[in-house]
DNA sequence: CGTTTGATTGACACGAGTCAACACCAGTGG
DNA sequence: CCACTGGTGTTGACTCGTGTCAATCAAACG
């Protein structure tokens, strides 16, 4: 299979673990054989529950899916955004038991990866369990960054970051064309996601608006940024948290 | 040495790594050897700083110590208490370069590892490797609790549930006395911790206190949790998601 | 002892939540 | 073809949790 000669890959988890670790011919030949199972989710189901003791493990192909927890009031954290390459759930191969849910944002084309075969990984291909690690600490760098935001950045700059954070993200995964990329969240996730009203997020996608750092062109599946510069200096962005640079401009 | 015979140990690390992995002799044997070089800190200073690439990682073998970043405001906010047993910074060893910095908040006692041993560990001791990721799974499943915390639970119960935490983690360290433990916290690391003022930060402990969850004897150096269950409850507190299960009541 | 660090209190301002009404679709079915 | 529906976005009025700014107090310390 030439996909996994170390040339050009449509496989968005392997685009993804280049960034982070060196994978030989043979142990992408191995991420290959494990992806084999694929499944179709709609928009707005649950992939895995809290308490779930799941066989597999996900990974995101096509779509958008997010972890979440509900607290007893009704309401809800989102604590990640998955994209295309992202591992849904690979902690439960390690913890046993999911402390969270994943639930799709949109229509989700998405991998499943046997438990037995994370454990052959762990056992026998040190360079693949070294890149999914990474992939987990890069995951834990993105949640510090979040936690930053949401104690220490009001809700405008927190968007902001969030919006930037996307954009680095998804151009990673081959998603960003020219300034723009998909934006498929209502204002009710984006609430759930930065710790706030739905009405606040409405009031400050407003704002940004307003200020010229974003557009939201027709219905707002999509978002343009208007000041990539502006828009960072204002959020105090700084993607270093992404460990992105072997590839990244 | 008879530490690593699978017996009692004074090693906070394998203690903690006890939780979740299966560790041989030979496994903690090595684990031991790469603990050699111990360090002390006195209180409130800095162990990495933001954008090193420090040739050692290193363990809490006793004290306080917290991961931090700063905003441009001057605000901080600590996104981990690291107590005896946990990993300040393994993950440079991945990453390469520190996106947040470690500070002590006690007097501090550390050792250190180089990142070759890191390396070595990835490459050929599969038990520890799966052992370190634990770890570092754990850690990003307490990120998690702190973000929903954070996002959608309002400072008095966002406190209560941090209370909550320390006890169960410090009781897996082996530093519960009875019903109370140590908290040299001062309320405005309580407040950088919360996202919320120092002054706001003592008003929430004035009112655990005034609804007797729980007792600040003497200066404030300890806590006593006077009603475990009680605390628990107004806190939303479930300890899954600490994955100490294999030892914990 | 002064000095310093941390805890406590009160007055006031502001960010964000809540509630409610309304607008704007895209589907759907009669 | 159009009326109905439900989901989403938008707006305004009012409330409330928290921040800010001081001043004061308590304990630790050189």
């Amino acid at each position: 299979m030439k996909e996994s000669q170390g040339g050009q890959t449509s496989n968005p988890l392997i685009r993804k673990l280049r960034y982070g670790a060196e994978l030989s011919d043979a142990d992408e030949q191995h991420l290959h054989e494990m992806l084999g199972q694929v499944r179709d989710f709609d928009a707005h189901t649950d992939v895995t529950s809290e308490g779930d003791r799941p066989e597999y493990v996900h990974v995101v192909l096509e779509g958008f899916a997010c972890r979440y927890k509900i607290v007893p009031d009704g309401g809800r954290q989102i604590m990640a955004y998955l994209v295309p390459g992202d591992f849904c759930d690979l902690h439960v191969a390690l913890l046993g038991e999911m402390d969270h849910s994943i639930g799709t944002l949109t229509k989700c084309r998405i991998a499943q990866i046997s438990r037995r075969s994370v454990d052959e990984v762990t056992a026998g291909w040190p360079a693949i369990t070294r890149a999914f690690w990474w992939a987990s600490l890069v995951d834990e760098g993105v949640l510090r960054e979040w936690l930053v935001s949401m104690g220490r950045r009001p809700a405008d700059k927190q968007l902001a970051h969030l919006i930037c954070e996307l954009a680095y993200r998804l151009d990673a995964a081959g998603m960003l064309e020219g300034r723009s990329f998909a934006f498929p969240f209502t204002q009710h996730d984006l609430g759930d996601t930065l710790g706030i009203s739905e009405v606040h997020a409405n009031r400050m996608l407003q704002q940004l608006r307003r200020d010229n750092l974003i557009e939201l062109p027709g219905g707002g599946r999509r978002i343009t940024i208007q000041h990539r510069e502006r828009l960072e200096e204002f959020a105090d962005f700084h993607p270093a948290y992404l460990h992105l640079k072997k590839r990244m401009k």
